[in-house]
DNA sequence: GAAAATATCAAACATTTGTTTAAATAAAAG
DNA sequence: CTTTTATTTAAACAAATGTTTGATATTTTC
């Protein structure tokens, strides 16, 4: 399937949508709306509606994996600093694509369309084996002195991340940061984000330089 | 309203609806049928599909406040231990009652409704100024040596435990454990999050006995 | 045990849903 | 320019949805 400029406004609109009222509380009327384009279209361009959201997977998914394993076939670095950079090359993906990410946290829950599970099913392993190498060279050049549970390790970083978008405006209330600007906010968090998941994968590591 | 045992019944099988298919992708039939009542009980039960969840929030938030607070009234216990219970309870609830959690979850997400919204809110708010006291007391005791951001603590306690429930097939997979029986499983995983989440807390706030 | 209140039921209700149709318009190809 | 192909449209479609109705059964109250 070819992807035009007209299906990636229609699916990032429908992305919108999805994000804030879920799959099965967004109708193909309200993407129509959204995208300001004719009813029909919606089936004329993507057959149906649950075609047009495995789209929507297929399109965000695809550059992903390409990006990620990028990082790890760098030589030049330490295992730590490959570490760094796929805790910030998420943090950055997520805040980028807020509206995807809360739709993969729902349909990771309910979910049952095997497109959908077989992209995410993917993009987790993909993720998981290539920390898990990045993890077992840092152990071999005795670097991390701790034996870990990677994919408890993972749970905390993509859940940590996940639950602070979730609940923004409440961390925002909170730490009393309620004048600051949106822009300026979310830069604050994906900072303090990055500092605080760096460093518990440093002391759950066990880092030593 | 009086929550009859035939109330507490419909409200557990519309629970393990919504989380399987979400709140939007259940239908009052699908509950009516799940709970071998005729489909116009759930009006006359409850009102409305949208009070029927409402209940459902109600109901499962009422005992949870009061359990919280028990443990931090407790004086004899060091902040350190105070913490170690209260990520045991939280665990111990999410996995007890997993299904409304990730209810919770998607809703934290969708809601829009004022009174669920109240009552999340209710919710996190105990939970943070509970822990936030807790870790002040350790701070004053000089048992925790580091400043920390207690909401992204928090964030990474239930992001940990979400995350890990959401993938449990996953873990299973990945580390090889498809023999094991679920029960089984359940109680390893547990144990494994519980030593995971208190390391973290251990770790993070620089706790010296 | 009769009267009143409560619970259950099948059927019907008006909306909303995803999808299709067939006609009209625009763009591309020859 | 004309024919063919692709796009856009309003209207229609059947199925599904949350809710209500009015009749019937059951339980409670006095």
């Amino acid at each position: 399937m070819i992807i035009t400029e007209k299906h990636a406004h229609i699916l990032e609109k429908a992305e919108e949508l999805f994000a804030t009222n879920g799959y099965e509380g967004t109708t193909v009327r309200d993407i129509a709306n959204a995208a300001e384009v004719n009813l029909a279209m919606i089936s004329y361009y993507f057959g149906s509606k649950e075609k047009l959201i495995e789209a929507l997977f297929k399109i965000r998914m695809e550059g992903t994996k390409l990006k990620i394993e990028a990082v790890v076939n760098n030589e030049n670095i330490t295992p730590f600093q490959k570490l760094e950079i796929l805790v910030d090359n998420y943090i950055g993906r997520v805040f980028e694509r807020q509206s995807f990410y809360k739709v993969m946290l729902t349909e990771q829950m309910l979910n049952k369309n095997s497109v959908i599970l077989k992209f995410m099913r993917q993009y987790k392993m993909s993720y998981i084996t290539l920390i898990d190498e990045v993890i077992k060279e840092g152990h071999n050049l005795n670097q991390f002195k701790k034996e870990i549970d990677t994919m408890l390790l993972l749970c905390s970083m993509t859940g940590s991340v996940m639950q602070a978008i979730i609940g923004k405006d409440n961390y925002r209330e909170f730490n009393l940061l309620n004048k600051m600007k949106e822009n300026d906010f979310e830069e604050l968090l994906k900072e303090r984000l990055s500092k605080h998941i760096k460093s518990l994968f440093k002391v759950i590591l066990g880092y030593e330089q």
